[in-house]
DNA sequence: CGTCCCGTTGACGGCGCTCAAAACAGGTGG
DNA sequence: CCACCTGTTTTGAGCGCCGTCAACGGGACG
């Protein structure tokens, strides 16, 4: 496990190879064969809508946005991605449906489909954490059905904003924000200068405070109430 | 196989553990025991947001259609189920994170999450199988987003109507239209009369034709236009 | 100091939502 | 068969949210 090349307890792929019991020690020795670790830069395409896939990635370190090109037009981020996840495991197309960019330094391991098939069918434990990471990427996605369907810009803001505390952090703290207005925008279905315009007004009724590249919560309570539906009753009566 | 109780060599579950080689009979014997079939008429409630979940089911015939809704507000719908494919695999949390209603009169095997995780961990194949469906819901999940975020009324309408042709049918022809306008406006985040006001214009511009519960493409070609991003210039020049 | 990029702010117009009523279909009972 | 009622679909009028266009400010960097 220490001496495993790729060099990660947390990793799905390692993770659930080494406490898969019945094959043990043998396993890891054979995955490391196929795992390769690469890096990426902010910024960094890590592959594009359309190319063909043979490769999926589970991501170590850093944060990735997915996007999307319909024709042309504005783009639209399908979704973000942290440690732990998959990314660019496409059976039933042979191309990639979107776009992966590096929105933080990134670590990821490289394993091909063909032999990540093999794994799968070997390692029962490892098909189950995988089903179990499709799961929560699908909740994800409904969850920017749900906001994109039916809340105003407000409360998608509002929502966005929420999504940003880590999972047990202290709220009336400071987070990072890497993604841009422009980026914003682009994953609420919204145009920049609304982002802007609805921060603006969040931040003169002291719900939040925006630094640069950073975050900080004022008023947890309001900024919940503003993420649920708009309620009819026009939301400058909370805010105010 | 034929002997098997639930019948059915297409569901996920059964075809799988069928091919499965190095089981074989017996798994088939043993998960006969563990499946329910169940019947829903149509605009039954399967189960209900919020509802403690312990079972999921496979669909083995008709539709059904996955709802949210967000505190007091209009029901947005999250998707569409078809045969073959899995609801109610929650893993996380201890409740469903949707309401699932039927469309149409329905058949559909019902299994505990709890022998379903025994199943999976004895059976790479299914495990396979199961992966391969949830990819399919989220890339379905992905082009909602994709729809909802950047294309206008009419665009969304458009893919809508595409999306109704069963894979490999001749166009030109009459399909079903399980859908009230009120549930498409649920699904394409417009309201109800927006949708109706679409579906009139294209009947005016000879695009499509629709009897009570049916539909019928006229101009593929344009409707396929209108169902890219509406890309600045007026629809109105493509329709007339 | 000039340039570039990002964020902000203002003015304006249009798409689509709201409210309301009429047209229509289907089912039920007289 | 027709009158009646209920729920769906259609159509109209009005307006508000938000997208577009444009100009401005500020920080990073050469």
């Amino acid at each position: 496990m220490l001496n495993c090349r790729c060099q990660h307890g947390q990793c799905v792929l390692c993770g659930a190879l080494v406490t898969s019991g019945d094959h043990g020690k043998a396993q890891v020795c054979e995955i490391r064969g196929v795992l390769n670790r690469r890096r990426y830069a902010a910024g960094e395409v890590v592959f594009r809508e359309g190319t063909p896939c043979t490769q999926l990635l589970v991501l170590r370190t850093g944060q990735l946005k997915l996007t999307t090109m319909p024709l042309t037009g504005r783009e639209q981020i399908l979704g973000l991605l942290v440690a732990g996840q998959l990314v660019g495991f496409e059976t039933s197309d042979a191309t990639y449906p979107y776009t992966a960019t590096a929105l933080t330094p990134v670590e990821a391991c490289c394993i091909t489909h063909k032999e990540m098939l093999r794994v799968l069918e070997e390692n029962p434990a490892v098909a189950l954490s995988v089903i179990q990471r499709f799961r929560d990427e699908l909740v994800q996605a409904q969850i920017m059905i749900r906001n994109l369907g039916i809340k105003p810009a407000h409360a998608r803001v509002a929502s966005f904003i929420l999504s940003l505390i880590p999972a047990g952090a202290n709220h009336e703290e400071t987070f990072p924000l890497v993604l841009s207005r422009l980026e914003i925008a682009e994953l609420l279905g919204l145009s920049e200068e609304t982002v802007s315009r609805v921060f603006a007004e969040m931040r003169r009724n002291s719900l939040i405070d925006a630094p640069h590249g950073e975050i900080r919560l004022l008023d947890m309570p309001r900024i919940r109430r503003i993420a649920g539906i708009g309620n009819g009753e026009s939301w400058h009566g909370d805010l105010l």
